[in-house]
DNA sequence: ATTCCACCGGAATTGGGGGGAA
DNA sequence: TTCCCCCCAATTCCGGTGGAAT
């Protein structure tokens, strides 16, 4: 702040400044004049709510007729929803319930419905932050730590009695949670209704996890898939079909060189019919060609978008990972260079060496088998258990990323540590 | 059919840092 | 201030285990 002050006041030299300023001046308004190929860039994105949902409408048809007796005041079965990533889940679900919010609004019926991602780091990925933000979403906050969980959990409670009517609670990757923390949550929510006067809750629960069930008690299960609701992938055409119906939103008229929506629709087909990546595809595609000043998007711009977004994923994952992680990763990378494949043991004596260069207490063995298997689930390398008989039982490690992204990464790492 | 390597991976625990409430 | 809580990385302990070698 103090600086910015000093700059726009600093009086000498002031003929460089304007030029300078100048410069950026035109160059703004030059970005302003520019003729965008983006009508409405939000509605590339996945949280826009498109008017028109294609090819959900069995889905839409099946959830609202579960969700309908809260109408009336009576609680509704607890459903489960089940479908890989980007295969509109979030979004009927959203769609659904906004719908379902105003009819009871202009009824006057009590309805509360509350969404929650169980995903959000920080705010509700654990049993008690999960709480937090429902009370919060009550209406009733919640000191974001400090309290045990039975406090948090009595104010849930207190919460839902003033309720009053039907909550509905809408909790989005589910799964992701529950192998985290367990099911017993789980299963008090969903006898809190037995202790209830006034208020009825149920349950709406998203998970990407197909055999999600798995990980559940069996009594959890049953009560929890009251319904169950099951989205299949998209195919290539309903995926194109849907990008043209937001392309035409987002972008202006003639922006897009035939065939581009294809090959967005048919490259997010081959990954598991997933909506958002065919989403990210073009908008990340027009992006590029925006910035290369053209005033079309081309398909080569969709072969860089899909180089960039898996880049930026790689990168942003490496840099919130931990510093020993990272440490781990770098002596991957360069044993990895020249030999194909590396087991634990090999890795971990080299990243025993990397720590005393740079002046930094090793960690144990059994850690860093374990940072090495996070940073297989993140997919920044590949690590795959084998056995070598006499000579025993190791994971195989090899990574897969292109030159650049991996170049990017060691940089990182590099300017981090001073290496 | 056994042996036995070089780890894997679950479980329990610790320790330091977040922060209540009284 | 004291005592309690949660969170997360990390440690300690330890019971497995696939399959080449014997």
């Amino acid at each position: 702040m103090v600086s910015s002050r000093n700059f726009t006041v600093a009086p000498d030299n002031s003929s460089k400044e304007v030029s300078l300023k100048g410069d950026l001046k035109s160059r703004f308004s030059n970005y302003m004049e520019k003729d965008s190929v983006f009508e409405n860039k939000d509605a590339l994105t996945t949280n826009w709510r498109p008017e028109r949902i294609l090819h959900r409408d069995e889905k839409i048809n099946n959830l609202a007729s579960i969700l309908a007796p809260s109408l009336k005041g009576e609680d509704p079965s607890n459903v489960f929803i089940y479908g890989s990533v980007g295969t509109g889940k979030t979004l009927i679900t959203k769609h659904v319930t906004s719908e379902l919010q105003d009819v009871a609004e202009e009824q006057e019926v009590d309805l509360n419905i509350v969404y929650i991602n169980c995903k959000m780091k920080k705010v509700a990925d654990t049993e008690y932050r999960l709480l937090a933000k429902l009370c919060e979403q009550l209406g009733k906050e919640v000191p974001s730590t400090g309290l045990p969980t039975d406090e948090v959990y009595n104010r849930f409670f207190e919460a839902l009695q003033n309720q009053k009517g039907v909550v509905i609670i809408a909790l989005d990757e589910i799964d992701a949670l529950v192998k985290k923390v367990g099911d017993e949550f789980l299963y008090n929510l969903t006898r809190i209704n037995d202790d209830l006067r006034e208020t009825k809750v149920s349950i709406l629960g998203i998970s990407n996890d197909l055999n999600f069930t798995e990980y559940m008690d069996s009594r959890v299960k049953s009560s929890l898939s009251e319904e169950e609701i099951i989205f299949s992938p998209y195919n290539a055409i309903e995926l194109r079909e849907i990008l043209q119906e937001r392309t035409e939103r987002g972008f202006v008229e003639d922006a897009l060189v035939d065939g581009v929506i294809s090959k967005c629709s048919a490259l997010a087909a081959q990954e598991h019919g997933d909506a958002r990546r065919a989403l990210d595809l073009i908008r990340v595609a027009g992006e590029l060609a925006e910035r290369s000043s053209e005033e079309e998007v081309r398909k080569k711009h969709v072969d860089k978008a899909q180089e960039k977004i898996e880049r930026d994923r790689v990168v942003e994952t490496v840099e919130s990972q931990p510093k020993h992680s990272k440490i781990v990763l770098y002596t991957i990378l360069d044993m990895a260079e020249d030999d194909e494949e590396v087991a634990t043991g090999d890795v971990y004596s080299e990243y025993k060496q990397w720590c005393g260069e740079i002046d930094v207490s090793p960690l144990t063995q059994r850690r860093v088998s374990g940072l090495i298997s996070e940073l297989d689930m993140l997919g920044v390398i590949n690590a795959n258990v084998i056995s070598k008989g006499r000579y025993g039982r190791t994971r195989q490690i090899s990574v897969d990323l292109s030159e650049s992204i991996r170049a990017q990464i060691e940089n990182m790492i590099e300017n981090k540590f001073y290496i």
